[in-house]
DNA sequence: ATGACCGCTCCAAGCGGA
């Protein structure tokens, strides 16, 4: 069968609404799994979804903060959400196919402004969520699993739209780039994304405060798209779907689409 | 500086985003 699914940070889920929805139409992935959320589960405006026939749905939330959801066409079980470094944030849920397939789904810390762990509490908690993230799959390795996200940090040079300087900016530094690392070998885990596409420039999100965002094009590939071996061994296709990033009232993030052959 | 915006909240100034 083939199996679309589809990652995006849309920044408010009730603002938001009108252009899931047209996503959901235009696109009709199989699974959108959300980040940043904004919003306590039981606020969610599930109505559009479920007519557009997203019925299953399983999330975690809080009130104004985080908060991810995974809007599924196809029945799902609620497999849990792990609350990494026990901050209290609704920052990752996970669901199961019929088929046996996990997704998780993931809204790891940004980080604050200064990466420094000494001054910043906020950067130290990211890398802190990241050895979690590593030490979690290092003891239960996954399987049959996909693991998306925003996951805030892009760790190749062509990841970002200067690298040289980036360097010393959250989202892009060495540390941060190497925990990352870490929590993917641990998991064995497959950049679908860039198995894909593995040449040139790609970013998911750029800043609202460029006045062109389009034209400036100072981008990030902030949102991920991961496999298990025995998932990523058979054929898959990814994109990014930059057009949305410019859709009435965007996110900042676009969505990431990947295809599997299952 | 990428660079002066966006969305949230005890409703409005401050936090967080990255």
């Amino acid at each position: 069968m083939t199996f679309t699914l589809a990652t995006w940070n849309i920044n408010s889920v009730r603002l938001r609404e009108p252009i899931v929805c047209k996503l959901l139409q235009e696109e009709a992935p199989d699974v959108l799994c959300l980040q940043e959320c904004k919003s306590p589960v039981d606020k969610i405006p599930l109505e559009g979804f479920r007519a557009l026939g997203y019925e299953h749905i399983v999330a975690r939330g809080q009130k104004g903060y985080n908060g991810v959801a995974i809007l599924s066409k196809l029945p799902i079980e609620d497999v849990g959400g792990h609350d990494l470094v026990g901050l209290g944030h609704a920052r990752h849920v996970a669901a199961k196919l019929e088929n046996g397939v996990t997704i998780h789904n993931f809204y790891v810390p940004a980080g604050g402004d200064v990466p420094d762990r000494e001054v910043n509490l906020k950067f130290g908690q990211k890398l802190d969520y990241l050895t979690e993230m590593r030490d979690w799959f290092h003891g239960d390795r996954p399987e049959k699993s996909i693991l998306v996200g925003d996951l805030n940090i892009a760790p190749r040079e062509d990841d970002v739209w200067s690298h040289k300087q980036l360097l010393k900016i959250v989202s892009h530094t060495p540390v941060e780039v190497e925990h990352l690392a870490q929590a993917q070998d641990a998991g064995n885990w497959v950049d679908i994304t860039r198995q894909d596409i593995p040449e040139g420039q790609l970013y998911s999100w750029w800043s609202y405060r460029a006045k062109d965002w389009d034209a400036a094009d100072k981008g990030r590939r902030l949102d991920h798209v991961w496999a298990t071996s025995d998932i990523s061994n058979a054929g898959h296709s990814s994109r990014v779907l930059r057009h949305v990033r410019g859709w009435e009232k965007p996110s900042d993030h676009a969505p990431v689409f990947a295809t599997f052959d299952l």
